[in-house]
DNA sequence: TGCAATGTAAAACGATCGTTTTACATTTAT
DNA sequence: ATAAATGTAAAACGATCGTTTTACATTGCA
């Protein structure tokens, strides 16, 4: 594993656990195995550093989302919550601990909330076989109520939101 | 208005716009025009100002779920994001921006929610005329979702979930 | 009248922040 | 063989962090 992907890593996991602001350079040194000149060799900055475990994310979490129903959609984010954990999102997280006055991470979030939308709104209709943009916007409801729900109320919020889905769904179909 | 009301006014407002911990003890004594000795005085320190922050805020935004069917928690949130603005749950965002390792932090959020989620399981048995935990847990999943979408979606996404709860309660009641 | 309380302004505290630099070792490719 | 690239360890940078303290002014009550 080359040092940028360790170090990526390393960083994600301490930006997810702790926070962007209350993770230091030092404690991302530590993690990653190297000095700090090779940190900024590889990262430039603090706040590139994070919009690249941004980016990162987002790739392995669009992965996961490549389904073709709505309720295979909360079943990737159930298997993402078991395998993650529940601290909310990290992308509206980062964006508020800056107060989206970092342009890097605010791109970053940016983008990753357009292609979240538009992957939900596709999935939508394959479901329904034809758009439907109301019905999308409370299956994203759904799913970002699902990710901050279950930091406090557990795996039962999202398994509430996938029935609430299905409800929803049927009543479309039909 | 005394110094503490003024203090944690001015605290609230720099705390949500740019996160618990890139606001500074300076720029809060300059928003709340006093010492830093007199701030110290009122807060203790910087923790347990947060702490009373979120306690007040519960305060007022428990105030306005005090309504009688589920569709008028949505129309209260509708007024809350409108008068407060679309930045994510501040309870959420400060535990998660400490790690959940700050305690009075961790219980004043704690607190908060456990009192949200047991005004939504009262205002469902109303609307039902019997208590329904899993519709309870879908409204809460809703309300969650609503506030962070918003954020990126806009009204919009508080109107989608909106009706989504009345779907819900609809088929509950029949 | 005088003392306790409450406030300000400003300096100082040691610690830590993100970042750069200096000095040196090791690997890699021509 | 040698020069460029890539790494480490550690010191140093100025800035800022949360917090305490010193010195002094104002207020309100006994």
């Amino acid at each position: 594993m080359d040092m940028t992907t360790k170090l990526t890593a390393a960083a994600e996991r301490l930006f997810d656990r702790h926070g962007y602001m209350a993770t230091g350079i030092d404690q991302l040194t530590a993690a990653a195995g190297m000095s700090s000149r090779t940190l900024y060799k590889h990262a430039g900055n603090k706040a590139q550093l994070m919009a690249r475990v941004l980016t990162e994310r987002d790739r392995r979490f669009m992965a996961r989302l490549e389904v073709q129903s709505v309720d295979a959609l909360f079943a990737a984010l159930e298997d993402w919550v078991r395998v993650e954990g529940t601290r909310g999102c990290l992308f509206l997280r980062s964006r508020a601990e800056t107060g989206g006055d970092t342009p890097e991470i605010a791109e970053a979030v940016a983008a990753h909330k357009a292609a979240f939308q538009q992957r939900i709104e596709s999935v939508v209709a394959v479901d329904l076989g034809h758009e439907d943009p109301v019905l999308a916007e409370q299956v994203l409801v759904l799913l970002e109520g699902a990710t901050h729900a279950a930091v406090y109320r557990g795996a039962d919020a999202v398994s509430a939101a996938r029935m609430a889905a299905a409800i929803l769904i049927e009543r479309a179909q039909s």
